[in-house]
DNA sequence: ATGGTAGAACATCTA
């Protein structure tokens, strides 16, 4: 079973580029953030088309989430517990037998700005809900843009971003928090090295000078450990005509 | 210290 997660930064613009690695690339799940479009304007039918089903949760000009997957996704929640958020960052679903939450994590801005408090308060309130949910569910993966570089391995220059947006310690103490509930992060699992990316800056020349930082994570919960077989970034929709700031991320489990 | 680019409500906000 392969997964996938990708921001796509605007699925109006990036459809086709959607399209193109589902053909290439045939996930059996490709969870979706920042496709900054109203339910209404969801391009499920093209989806279809393409032999996905799809869950989504989106609004005007910011944020969004969608679930593409082969088999239709059941007990779809979009609404993160415990949390009044009018902003469109969470969704859930069973999918072949696995529950797959879905998160567009708040960015935050700068350490010193209120959407920095906003974005502890929100991983609080996501730490809170995997908890009841990994009582449910043994099996159960969380993916998307976490909008935090887990450790010094997964950013260009660890000194330039020490304590910035993305790296400070409370973020990380906040992902780990999220590990200790009993979830690891896949790629790490499978992986060691440093220099692996999935977001470069579009600002002078981010992705030309490789100045990117991994922020895009498949977290899986210990009951699917044995099942890991892979974990990779596709750097190669980054190389794409008008591309995505973020790159897809992939996880096989047998 | 600022701004650099991209996408959206096309004026500023968000990232």
């Amino acid at each position: 079973m392969k997964l996938a997660s990708w921001n796509v930064n605007s699925l109006t613009v990036r459809l086709s580029q959607v399209l193109r690695w589902l053909e290439n690339e045939r996930p059996d799940l490709l969870a979706l953030q920042e496709t900054k479009l109203e339910d209404a304007r969801f391009p499920a039918a093209e989806f279809a088309a393409a032999g996905y089903h799809a869950v989504y949760s989106g609004q005007k000009t910011y944020n969004g989430v969608a679930l593409l997957a082969r088999t239709p996704p059941q007990q779809v929640l979009r609404e993160l517990p415990g949390l009044e958020d009018p902003q469109r960052r969470f969704l859930a679903a069973d999918i072949d037998g696995l529950r797959v939450v879905n998160l567009y994590v708040v960015n935050g801005q700068s350490v010193d700005s209120d959407k920095y408090a906003y974005k502890l308060r929100w991983l609080a309130a996501v730490r809170a809900f995997l908890e009841t949910e990994l009582a449910r569910h043994l099996q159960l993966v969380v993916l998307g843009d976490f909008n935090i570089a887990p450790d010094d391995r997964d950013v260009h220059d660890p000194e330039v971003w020490r304590d910035q947006i993305l790296c400070s310690a409370p973020e990380r103490a906040a992902l780990q928090g999220l590990l200790d509930l009993g979830l690891e992060d896949s790629f790490r699992a499978l992986h060691d090295e440093s220099g692996q990316y999935s977001w470069w800056d579009y600002r002078q020349g981010g992705f030309r000078r490789d100045l990117g930082l991994r922020i895009d994570l498949i977290l899986s919960s210990r009951a699917l450990h044995a099942r890991l077989r892979a974990a990779a970034i596709d750097r190669i929709p980054r190389t794409w005509e008008r591309p995505s700031d973020h790159t897809p991320v992939l996880l096989e489990l047998a």
